[in-house]
DNA sequence: TTATGTGCAAAATCTTTGCACATTA
DNA sequence: TAATGTGCAAAGATTTTGCACATAA
């Protein structure tokens, strides 16, 4: 019946999570796309799907897929919170638009080059980074 | 009466805007201390001084602050905006611990280093960006 | 069977808005 | 006084939670 496990899947029921039909849902939707969702999205995805899902379904869901790091959490100015797959092959940050608010991924990174110093001499331990650069995409760049 | 007239004052009345004792309080706040605040926290202050103000006043101040580049909106996981002054003297980040949610300035960053040829590549004029170091801070270290 | 997950409804949070009244310039 | 700003109350939007029922393993 399920033709593709993936390998999300196979972590979850590894960890002794269940695989529900609506948590196979989320996952196909962020396995469909390397783009990232708001959880409205993702409802409304899943209903184009003509399944059924609840919204508190979802972000139980999602806060779960954060927590095992399968995907994470963006936070952008407009205060919605945006979830993608965690991409670790293909690292990567965000272009953000001023004007029309989209969200373009870009493989460049500054925090390798960074002078880490500072961080150890604050006795800081970092984790994890988002770098993301704000301005105006080719549609909407004002010079064009 | 008013002892010291702050540039961001004068700022705002050059431009036509009036100068309440609602939006006097809140300027006060962000002069008062290098640091970012909440809406909430800043309701707080106001309310330790004695004085009063509602929560959308602070709001469309906040915003208005905002629009005029006075003070930028930072956006972490918390899902809650912080408020900070701009700071163009010292340009700077922060350190976000993951245990205890401080937020920590950092005068390092990556951004004058990182090779902006992609940028031009897709057309993307940028105006400023944002950069996060999560973690864990010097007292929530496991290392420690 | 039993631990885990879902749906539902309600609440909690944070933020925005319309409108009448108040205040600054 | 005229434009701008505030308070209030209500609504919006997003996210969280308690509880009974449903489901995967």
């Amino acid at each position: 019946m399920v033709s593709k496990i993936s390998m999300i899947e196979d972590k979850l029921k590894s960890m002794g999570y269940k695989l529900t039909s609506q948590r196979r849902l989320v996952i196909e939707i962020f396995e469909e796309s390397p783009y990232h969702f708001t959880a409205q999205e993702i409802f409304d995805r899943v209903k184009e799907k003509s399944s059924n899902i609840n919204f508190s379904t979802i972000y139980r869901n999602l806060e779960l897929l954060c927590k095992l790091n399968i995907i994470c959490k963006l936070n952008i100015s407009s205060g919605i919170s945006h979830f993608e797959l965690m991409d670790t092959e293909h690292h990567h940050h965000h272009l953000i638009c001023l004007n029309c608010g989209d969200m373009e991924k870009v493989d460049i990174c500054p925090y390798n080059q960074l002078n880490k110093s500072k961080l150890e001499e604050l006795g800081f331990v970092p984790t994890e980074h988002k770098f993301e650069i704000y301005g105006y995409c080719k549609n909407c760049s004002p010079n064009k």
